[in-house]
RNA sequence: CGCGGGGUGGAGCAGUCCGGUAGCUCGCAAGGCUCAUAACCUUGAGGUCGCGGGUUCGAAUCCCGCCCCCGCUACCA
């Protein structure tokens, strides 16, 4: 039987994920690690209740489905189901996968604003700034990025609009006593530490309302508004729980003990506006708030999706089996491994195959898989697979295991997933140790047969105990251990970890090895083969076609235009922007603004035939109106301008 | 004076808060063993801890100044 439930509890929770995104490094590293948490609490014994999810709402969600033919409803369900099948696929046990658009979350995030409209805490004012349609976000001027939208560079509008607000700026002081009170709330200290400087810095009202609701929760009695994603999203952890129903059976699982997030969302999100609208609901806070690092590349590159640079962990996975032979479950938990081993948890990591090969064949390979298969044979060989019995001068490797329990303990009592590992692999080392200095060959050539019992007998017990200890981070992994030691059926817990409670009797299956060891030198090769390949079908059909297409109708709505630049003048006050006039054959000349300054000369563009998306929402930048666009060739700057390359009039179609 | 992170043997990192012989993994070299996936075990080579100054009996660790790299803009955790 699984140890006694101590009676505690342990809820942990993994950001929602943004159902348009499609899960990457970044995702998994939160999930799995929380994963690992939870399998380690409830091999502790206790309760745990582990919570994921998406994020659904939001405009951008409902462009996401028609740019596929989808009704919104359809869209997100598929992408949810997506993501569900992606934590499957990473061994992701979750207790509750939550959605923002669950009806029960509706109604925790209305009774929550009700709650806080009635409180005072959010208030109803006019918001007077910078607005980007389609991000659905607020910007002050100088966050703007030359004139617009800070995050996809669209133009943005000026508004003045009754919107509501959530009191931040009321909880500082209570935030900041809590943090002094609480020095372990927000973790690692960097982190901590910056978060206090930022409240320090002054905190605004947040404005928690959108006033185009398109797809999203209506602000109870104000239906002309929605509730902004961000308010809408961090209520899930509430919601998870049965809120506001606090007589439902799982709201006792009320607060989190630990929720994890990237390091991104912790300030301006979890760590300022999530608190405070606790406070304002008069809630007690989570136990830990715990954000994590980023994930580069070897080259030292933030992974990004605009960088196409982006490890898909299933992908990794694929390879790494392709590569090494063992099974994709097996080479799923082998990037578990790898993502919470290689760096310490809240620092930044680089992530790359070079560094993953290395540890599969290093500590995966050479480490665990090697005692698992020198073992097994031996015992097969020497005891035709029957764990003997202990008998004298068993519990050779007692110390080394009892060392390996606390540190572990002591470790992820801290979310070091780091150190909790390398205490198990010292316990690994301390096993091939005992092998060598034992030499169960030369005790057997010697007929010592109780001496070769008892060293057969510990091998086998360090065994199990690795299983039981591994099993939070490589799932597959240690339940395989398990039942080719025999112990199928018998559950691991963690009072078993500790030597000599391993059954003598039971049979042994000796098997391939778990984790075969990766020619270097051909994987590259492979790898690289498959890069050209990848890099072929690229060039043959431009990559974002597949991701999403266009109808011809939505194509025509574009009105292009070719027009002829008649001035260009450096927009005042910006190193990057170009005032333009251009003729289009209407009237009087189209005034557009254009971020060329940097890469181009005035001379370059003057006078040139360039194509104008003539029909683009006006926008205002940097304080000068333009009204279109020109179309340039360039990933993230202007490279090259599109022009017509013969004579035509001013103001032609372009198709 | 924008903020933050970092500069430690060939590579990647720990140690820096609470000064006291510089540590880990990989790689490399030699040896051992033969149960095992050329794996395992032992030993070794390799560092004036970015630069300069200061405090101290003693500094990678504290103080001051300087240099260099990287984020903070990329709808991504």
């Amino acid at each position: 039987m699984a140890e006694t439930s101590t009676g505690n509890k342990f809820y942990i929770t993994t950001p929602i994920y943004y159902v348009n995104g499609r899960p990457h490094v970044g995702h998994s590293y939160t999930t799995i690690a929380a994963d690992a948490l939870a399998r380690y609490h409830r091999l502790r014994g206790e309760e745990v209740f582990f919570v994921t999810g998406t994020d659904e709402h939001a405009t951008k969600v409902v462009h996401a489905a028609q740019a596929q033919g989808l009704d919104t409803r359809e869209f997100v369900d598929r992408m949810a189901a997506s993501w569900q099948k992606t934590w499957e696929r990473m061994h992701i046990a979750y207790d509750r996968f939550i959605r923002t658009t669950e009806a029960a979350h509706v109604a925790a995030v209305q009774r929550v604003v009700a709650t806080l409209l009635a409180s005072g805490d959010i208030y109803q004012d006019e918001y007077q700034g910078w607005y980007c349609v389609p991000c659905e976000t607020y910007f002050r001027e100088n966050e703007l990025c030359e004139g617009t939208c800070p995050d996809c560079h669209r133009p943005v509008e000026q508004v003045a609009q009754p919107a509501f607000f959530f009191r931040t700026s009321a909880y500082s002081d209570r935030l900041l006593a809590y943090f002094e009170e609480h020095p372990e709330f927000i973790q690692p200290e960097t982190r901590r530490r910056e978060v206090i400087a930022f409240i320090e810095g002054g905190l605004r009202d947040a404005c928690i309302s959108r006033q185009h609701p398109g797809w999203g929760i209506t602000m109870p009695e104000h239906p002309e508004h929605s509730v902004y994603v961000w308010f809408d999203a961090l209520i899930n952890y509430l919601t998870a729980v049965g809120y506001p129903d606090e007589q439902a059976p799982t709201w006792s699982w009320w607060p989190p003990d630990i929720q994890l997030m990237g390091k991104d969302i912790l300030t301006r999100f979890h760590a300022t506006i999530w608190p405070a609208m606790l406070m304002a609901l008069g809630l007690p806070l989570p136990h830990r708030l715990f954000a994590h690092g980023y994930w580069v590349t070897d080259s030292g590159d933030k992974m990004s999706k605009s960088r196409g640079n982006v490890m898909d962990p299933w992908e990794v996975a694929k390879d790494l089996a392709d590569l090494s032979g063992a099974t994709t479950a097996v080479a799923v938990d082998a990037v578990r491994y790898f993502l919470l081993r290689e760096v310490t948890f809240g620092l930044d990591g680089s992530f790359s195959m070079a560094s993953l090969l290395g540890r599969f064949n290093a500590d995966l390979a050479n480490d665990l898989g090697n005692l698992l298969n020198r073992t097994l044979p031996l015992l097969e060989r020497y005891r035709e697979g029957i764990i003997p019995e202990p008998g004298p001068g068993a519990g050779g490797l007692r110390e080394a295991i009892a060392q390996a329990r606390e540190r572990v303990a002591a470790c992820l009592d801290h979310v070091d997933f780091r150190g909790a590992l390398e205490a198990i692999w010292e316990l690994l080392a301390a096993g091939n140790k005992f092998v060598d200095a034992r030499e169960p060959w030369r005790l057997r050539r010697e007929a010592k047969q109780v001496e070769l019992d008892a060293v057969l007998y510990d091998l086998a017990d360090c065994l199990r105990v690795v299983a039981i200890l591994v099993g939070p981070f490589m799932p597959v992994v240690a339940e395989e251990i398990w039942e080719r030691l025999g112990l199928a059926g018998v559950p691991p817990a963690w009072k078993d970890v500790e030597a000599g409670r391993l059954p003598a009797g039971v049979r042994v299956q000796v098997g391939r090895p778990l984790f075969p060891r990766v020619d270097l030198d051909r994987a590259w090769q492979r790898l690289e083969a498959k890069q050209e390949k990848t890099q072929k079908v690229a060039e043959d059909e431009p990559k974002e076609v597949a991701a999403v297409t266009v109808s011809y109708e939505e194509f025509q709505r574009l009105d292009l235009r070719a027009g002829k630049v008649l001035e260009v003048e450096k927009a005042p006050g910006s190193d990057k922007l170009y005032r333009l006039q251009i003729d289009l054959g209407e009237e009087t000349p189209r005034q557009v603004v254009a971020g060329l300054a940097e890469n181009f000369a005035p001379e370059d563009i003057q006078g040139k035939t360039v194509v104008v998306v003539a029909n683009l929402e006006p926008a205002t930048i940097r304080g000068i109106r333009s009204y279109g666009m020109i179309l340039a060739v360039g990933e993230d700057k202007p490279l090259a301008l599109v022009v017509a390359d013969q004579e035509v009039p001013a103001g032609s179609k372009v198709r």
